[in-house]
DNA sequence: ATAAATTAAATTGTGTACAATTTAATTGTA
DNA sequence: TACAATTAAATTGTACACAATTTAATTTAT
């Protein structure tokens, strides 16, 4: 890797995490609405998605461990939108469950999805290079 | 903007967050050594650059507010890399000046810049394209 | 069979991140 | 020139994010 490689490189963390916050700071008006954080959002949309699952595999998917996962699933729980039991065959495994409530939420998300796209003006093409450079970083971060 | 194209930039929000978060994580071991948290590295970056700044601009810069900023400098200052001083001519300015020993902690930080680069395998061309992307949104987000 | 190792969540402690408010200084305006 | 409006940091309160540790359950290897 030449010297060029490397400086850019390492410009690369930090739009990256500006960006991040940025698009979050963006999206809280509308989850606002739904008296929701953004945590506890990406939760709610694997929960629609997978509809069961246990901590472990959440936190894969989220790149969230069980010290961020615990408290959000508790707030969670104590909306009604998720029911958190031990797995009978194994009573380590915590699974969580949406409710029928949880799932009604799905709804009333869904402005959040319309107006969140207007804050990103980028090109289906520019979007799509975007999210697949985003992806290839992540498949093969060491 | 039609269904694909807001599909996937909703779809965007997610790896930028989940993106920022591993690459951070990954410098974690090499800031250790130097005791530096991932923010005040940045800190120091721009302090590197601009050695004498007001808490304003640097948030303006790092896209940080002061209420995140303040406890960031003070444990700089701690350090002594840093001096927080009030602007004479307008007393609600502080001014943020770096020291000697801010300075050739520099020096000190050469390795971070090699390891990070190995972290994010990406070709120069697709650095420089996530780059320009990424601030494309910095720069549009309204 | 049982002690050691492993695994899954939860807990603890530190450090952001940011909205909202407060405090203090400065500026604009009637 | 007072005094309202504005500005800059700091403070307060809430919510992550994660490393390290703890607790409890399960599996593995004698």
């Amino acid at each position: 890797m030449n010297e060029d490689n490397l400086k850019i490189s390492n410009q690369l963390c930090f739009p990256l995490y500006a960006c991040s916050k940025e698009i979050i700071k963006k999206y809280k008006p509308l989850l606002d609405n739904l008296d929701l954080t953004y945590t506890q959002y990406i939760v709610m949309m694997v929960m629609w998605e997978q509809q069961e699952i246990n901590v472990t595999n959440l936190g894969k998917i989220l790149y969230l461990d069980s010290g961020t996962l615990t408290p959000v699933l508790k707030k969670l729980e104590e909306k009604k939108y998720l029911l958190r039991s031990r797995n009978k065959s194994d009573e380590r495994i915590l699974n969580v469950k949406i409710t029928k409530k949880g799932n009604d939420l799905k709804n009333e998300a869904k402005d959040i999805y319309q107006h969140m796209s207007s804050c990103i003006s980028l090109s289906k093409e520019d979007s799509i290079t975007l999210y697949n450079l985003l992806y290839k970083i992540l498949n093969t971060i060491s």
